[in-house]
DNA sequence: TATATTTGCGTGTGCGAACACGAAAATAAA
DNA sequence: TTTATTTTCGTGTTCGCACACGCAAATATA
């Protein structure tokens, strides 16, 4: 391997010159540095970055942004550890992570959470952009003092996010459209359940319901699906009372979308209320809605591959802070399809 | 981060007592070791690999043996990419990969491969071993030499391996089935497709017809099921014929099962000998079979990720060699599914 | 010509870990 | 007790690179 005295010792010149050189740095002659200039690209010299990091030595602040995940709903555990699986590749580098969490129903605490870990003097923040409004105040005041930060997630246009990973919600909608009708075939009659809880990501939702309506119109399929407005999640006998209504209202209802990470809270209780087969589907791998699909209580599941979306935001950051490397604008996740036969090795 | 010499200064020890204690090398007492142990695992300290690396100022090789990919079979294209991109991560730690390819179908090309190979002198062998009896062989030699090594794609037993990295393929059998009676409901007549040119990983390719079937017998549905061997994949007339031929003999048939990476061949040929409406099954994304996934002659393909595995085995045996670091024998792969809504996003 | 200022470049040190060398301490042999 | 031997450690150098420091040569100013 070419090093930079080799370099040096070939253009007779000492290593800091090469250095020098190499870095744009002044206090080299011109024509010093043409010649040095010549010797690295004809041995394609490229400097060594790992010896590069150990010089280096400089401690960067990567901080997170991203909801809590609860008992109720465990969606944002994976991007966490997702975080946590890259730190410790990227910590040789002389990258810290810290990982900040708010109340994904509160916008204030996304708030009160950003002015904390601003206090932490990030070099670069991933943040899961909840709430629109706040999302504005919180990037100019990143804008301002020149942090990037990248999108997990949430896609919002108009920001200046160096990059956005996330899964492209409208798709996969379209391929639950298209799994639901393999599952019920030409006789469906499907319920959408949507529901306000989610304040989270509802553009992501909305894009989901326009996909999967969409399958049926590109296919040239009548649309029959009625859309159902659920607000309270935790009371489940009130729950189970509104979805028996709907069901005997309407009868011929054999499918039932939830394009939520909440699927489990309605499979459980469809479970009690009724015994007619009906194909559910819905989205992200939460440990409940594992549990569902092992249990045959839902058909599939989509996924995001959550996790990589965590690890990936912090790597994507890393390569921007050290290298300078700009990042794809936007970056898609698989969209994954799971079930109960595949679940296990996902 | 805490370094060497904090935990040699903690230890009231110099940094060369608690390098030979982290080495296991002699010249430590008991008590010594003992105590500069504790406060290693206090601080659960980790030698900087990338310090170590630069230090050791070792090269060590990794090299391949994996069939060449061919304008027929492109099925081995993404392992082999997966291994080059794992390439430019870790030769930062001092390690080279080089790939040597051989023939499928010709056992003693396996064979003068692996001799070309083991002139180079590698510290550690991917492998996927396509023919058991010349993999006995080779295994013997490296076994011999304390060379490592990963089989990589093919399952064998009775072999020193370090790791088996792959798909389970039974599993992905069931699936395979799972998907098939989607399409089909309750009608269905099936043909299974095996390939004899498929000499490579007939042991995956016969557990992916065991799981097929296991999906119906598990849930009571019966099986009804032909097999069709194919020899001659090249001839595409003899081909047609031959197809033709046998949904004459079986007018009921309505799904098409191909348990090898080679479905697209049959795609092609069945979309051209008749207009019956087939759900057809297969492995692999290669870029043939994706192409029929887009044109709607393949209703599902299931996949391995075999870019991955490529590079997996690359970063594992990596650590194997630096850390020490002794993998999960076996490594299985997601079994994904694709179809047309989402193949584009894996 | 003498002195001040700028420009160009070499040297030294440190990053964290590995290992060789040799010194001090502990033990054995005399 | 003295000397020889072994055990147990500390020190110094190296890996490739980055950067601070400071010296010398070139140029400007008096």
């Amino acid at each position: 391997m070419v090093t930079i005295s080799d370099i040096a010792k070939e253009a007779n010149v000492s290593v800091g010159t090469v250095d020098r050189v190499l870095h744009n740095r002044e206090g080299v002659s011109k024509k010093t540095a043409k010649k040095v200039k010549a010797i690295i690209k004809k041995h394609n010299f490229k400097t060594n970055k790992i010896a590069s990091s150990l010089a280096l030595n400089k401690k960067l602040k990567i901080t997170t942004l991203i909801p809590q995940s609860n008992a109720d709903n465990t969606f944002w555990k994976a991007p966490l550890m997702g975080t946590q699986s890259a730190q410790e590749e990227v910590e040789k580098f002389g990258i810290t992570v810290n990982n900040f969490s708010f109340d994904q129903f509160d916008a204030s605490s996304y708030l009160n959470t950003f002015e904390t870990l601003m206090q932490s003097n990030p070099d670069g923040v991933v943040i899961a952009p909840i709430f629109i409004k706040e999302t504005h105040q919180i990037t100019k005041t990143l804008d301002d003092n020149n942090i990037p930060y990248v999108f997990i997630n949430v896609e919002l246009e108009g920001f200046n996010n160096i990059s956005f990973i996330g899964q492209d919600a409208f798709k996969a909608g379209l391929l639950a459209g298209k799994l639901m009708h393999l599952c019920l075939k030409d006789d469906y009659s499907i319920l959408i359940i949507h529901t306000r809880l989610n304040v989270d990501n509802h553009q992501a939702i909305s894009e989901r319901i326009h996909g999967f309506n969409d399958y049926f119109l590109n296919n040239r399929l009548p649309i029959k699906s009625s859309i159902a407005n659920i607000i309270d999640l935790n009371n489940t006998e009130q729950l189970k009372k509104d979805l028996k209504l709907i069901l005997e209202e309407n009868p011929s209802i054999n499918g039932v979308y939830v394009p939520s990470s909440r699927i489990s809270v309605f499979a459980n209780c469809l479970n009690n209320i009724t015994s007619k087969e009906l194909a559910l589907i819905g989205f992200d791998n939460t440990e409940q809605n594992i549990k569902c699909l092992n249990e045959d209580k839902v058909s599939f599941l989509i996924s995001q591959q959550p996790f990589i979306q965590g690890h990936k935001s912090i790597t994507l950051m890393t390569n921007y802070l050290i290298e300078k490397k700009t990042p794809e604008q936007k970056i898609y996740s698989p969209i994954e399809i799971l079930t109960k036969e595949n679940v296990n090795f996902s």
